[in-house]
DNA sequence: TTCCTAAGTCGTCAACTGACGACTTAGCAA
DNA sequence: TTGCTAAGTCGTCAGTTGACGACTTAGGAA
């Protein structure tokens, strides 16, 4: 019952195939790189109480090294996440869904497409989950505020187009965003972290959240005024 | 960085005030059944690594004592997993979406508040995304053709009602029914894993996400014969 | 009351784990 | 070539862990 990154210590003693060989020099700079992506691949695969000596091992260097780096643990960690997790949100990375040059459905496909590809990857949600989890709460507020931002977007860009008027209530208004988001966010679950099929293209059911949550939102809305 | 749960067992040699006195006595069953109510609760607060430790703690007994009832720790968290998060599972628990007595929307509104109260709690998804994340994916096979057999007959339900054909593709038609149903998980997850805020009633909610549902069910159709 | 049995605990082992002091060595500058 | 410095490793410590042999004791039966 040991943590399953145990294995990856390459059999201990066993054949003397690999025997250890001593890591090849390196910048700091670009060794402490190599550490970060190698840190965010391990522990996004074996949870945040993956071992610094599998880490290392994974690295081909000793653990040791490791703390040439970073003085604890939960530092490395620290700083995995923000690079991971909390990097991606950085910019303006939907200022795209306000171009109303193009129909609001096809400015939803494109940017969930994006989203979908670039941001709910197996790697970021494994991480983002076992943080949440773990309950550190590590930065909920900033991506928070920045997920409420582009929900508020999202339906005031819609409701926009199909001339009706958002609700009232922030909240509320919120949640019928989550209509959208998190029909996809939960696609992403299902299919990196249950190991869900992949038979659909996960573009053309992107195209069908949007055309649901489009088709739903002049009947959803008129909740707000309750 | 120990597990979290150590900080459980009562400060160690702290104060007095907890002399760690003997178990009272009670029988082979009961003792049984008591460590696995504390164990489903701690393991999903705490995830699949809590320490053995710690669990005896909290449920007032020694750690050996949990030897005399499971043989490993995998055993123990083996039952824990088939009894609380397999064993919502069985029975007859969806027949009620098929009585057409009642309208499509109110069966939906109905089962859905169920599900998400009586399944999806915070225990229920803490434990099964621990699972899901360690890939032990312990019995997948099991919940997944239970879901699809409820997807399909939401998908057939719904159709039925609005007169109109479910797709061809029965993966596509799966596919659909996830346009609800996962809408309805990931609010459970966003409430209960990433604590956000509960400011809207979930059976609102639920009566935003059946609406949307079933108004873009039309539309979204057509894809199938592509 | 006596005694027997199952409920319960103590103490310990061996492997694991984060952390770090002391040491070795590659590779560049003079 | 020499020698300095930063890159890298060894070995170890102390606290954690799953697991279990040996022991103690509550409480009902005779």
């Amino acid at each position: 019952m040991r943590a399953r990154s145990t294995k990856l210590k390459q059999d201990k003693k066993s054949l003397s195939k690999a025997p250890a060989k001593r890591a090849k020099r390196m910048p700091h700079a670009e060794r402490r790189e190599q550490i970060l992506t190698q840190a965010a691949e391990f522990f996004s695969e074996y949870g945040l109480t993956g071992q610094t000596r599998s880490l290392a091992a994974a690295c081909g260097i000793s653990q040791r090294l490791l703390y040439r780096f970073f003085p604890t643990k939960a530092a490395l960690l620290a700083e995995v996440y923000a690079r991971t997790i909390l990097g991606p949100f950085e910019g303006e990375w939907f200022g795209d869904l306000t171009n109303r040059d193009k129909s609001m459905e096809t400015r939803l496909i494109e940017f969930y497409s994006d989203y979908y590809e670039k941001l709910l990857t197996r790697r970021w949600l494994r991480l983002f989950l076992y943080s949440a989890l773990a309950e550190g709460d590590m930065a909920p507020n900033y991506i928070s505020s920045i997920i409420t931002k582009l929900l508020d977007t999202i339906v005031d860009e819609a409701a926009l187009e199909l001339k009706i008027s958002p609700p009232e209530n922030p909240d509320f208004k919120r949640e019928l965003g989550w209509t959208l988001h998190g029909a996809i966010s939960h696609l992403a679950i299902r299919r990196h972290i249950y190991h869900g099929p992949h038979k659909i293209p996960h573009t053309d059911m992107i195209k069908v959240y949007v055309q649901t949550f489009l088709a739903g939102l002049p009947i959803t809305t008129k909740h707000g005024a309750d």
